[in-house]
DNA sequence: CTTATTTGGAAACGATCGTTCTCCAACTGT
DNA sequence: ACAGTTGGAGAACGATCGTTTCCAAATAAG
């Protein structure tokens, strides 16, 4: 008889982890350490499982990688995309988002680094499928930048003189460049004045 | 009798190759691969050496890269003070300081990147002399825009209004972006109207 | 029950890593 | 000419890399 449930369990001893568990312990190790850093024992560690289960789950290393790039978008965009829906117009859904990253780009976040910021300057020139993620978290980033300005020209909170896809591409600069000096130390005050800075850009 | 030579030559066999040849040759490996996908083999194909010519030059891996990157940025500290001392004001010299790393972060040199990005991204949380570097590159950095702002506000070229260590700060930050962008892809002039529209952080 | 299928765990694989060693050639100062 | 020193070339080193294999355990289907 065929089983019960509403998800009927696959044949087979079942996986006595949740993937998703572990990819978000792989983000880890990866965003620190980078790509080729990190060796596989170090992900067996950090995910808690042996290497027979690592294969078994994923196909080689750069799967996981990529796996784990993909929860990492999955997760961050849902954050950013909660946080820009609490802005009340278009100038103050800029801010959140510029804030958003930030607060991700000092401490002990900033430390740990951003997977995007990573895979662009580690993997994206030889891999064709990490340089077509890259590309594409580029490419909304820099999309969510525009509309935002669009909205907040449209609501009056943004001046309409201001070149958008420029302003766009610009914000989009800044962010990246947040993470990159996170790498190495500005402080909670120093990346917030970055952002206070930038918002002139929308007068 | 000694040597005549204004420079004397130090005893044994004298060094087939110019090292400082051989660390340009390590700068486009080490920025294009990174520190760690970057192997000994590739450096010393690309620098036309043998292990045994390699490993008596310099003491490891670590230390070819930390000459690399020290030359890296003599070189290119060089080519910016000189792009800077044809600046008329200050304002003038912000943009071609801006002008220079937009210059850099397009088509081939955008992709084989930037050095201080790389080991920011892929060293510097790991290892106290790569980021001691790192921290240094971009503190003379900061300072240089600090510097220009200054100067600009002086000779009426900036407005005396804006906050000079935060607008540096950012500034940085947008360069150091356009590095990471320009691994993946904007086009010249994309790059171009990115900091066409910095320069209005400078009213 | 048996059979098929999949996972967990650990040992083991070949390949490549960074590095060292060895031998000889090329140069110095005496 | 000779001893001393360093560079060039290439073989070889142990370590670690990513990956595979093997076997016991766990589950579904017949």
């Amino acid at each position: 008889m065929m089983n019960a449930d509403a998800a009927t369990r696959p044949p087979g001893r079942p996986r006595e982890f949740a993937i998703e568990d572990a990819l978000d312990k792989a983000i880890v190790v990866f965003s620190e350490r980078g790509y080729h850093a990190a060796s596989i024992s170090e992900l067996k560690e950090a995910m808690g499982l042996t290497a027979g289960s690592l294969y078994k789950a994923f196909k080689d290393k750069k799967a996981i990688f990529l796996a784990a790039f993909d929860r990492y978008k999955q997760v961050r965009n849902a954050l950013l995309d909660q946080e820009i829906g609490a802005g009340t117009n278009g100038r103050d859904r800029v801010f959140r988002m510029l804030r958003f990253y930030a607060e991700a780009s000092h401490g002990e976040s900033g430390r740990q680094g951003c997977l995007v910021v990573g895979t662009a300057i580690e993997l994206a020139v030889y891999d064709a499928e990490a340089a077509e993620r890259v590309g594409r978290s580029m490419a909304r980033s820099e999309a969510l930048f525009n509309r935002l300005i669009h909205e907040g020209q449209a609501d009056g909170s943004i001046s309409k003189r201001i070149d958008r896809n420029a302003t766009a591409r610009l914000l989009l600069s800044v962010t990246q460049g947040l993470r990159v000096l996170g790498k190495t130390g500005p402080d909670r005050d120093q990346a917030f004045s970055v952002i206070d800075a930038a918002m002139k850009l929308l007068d």
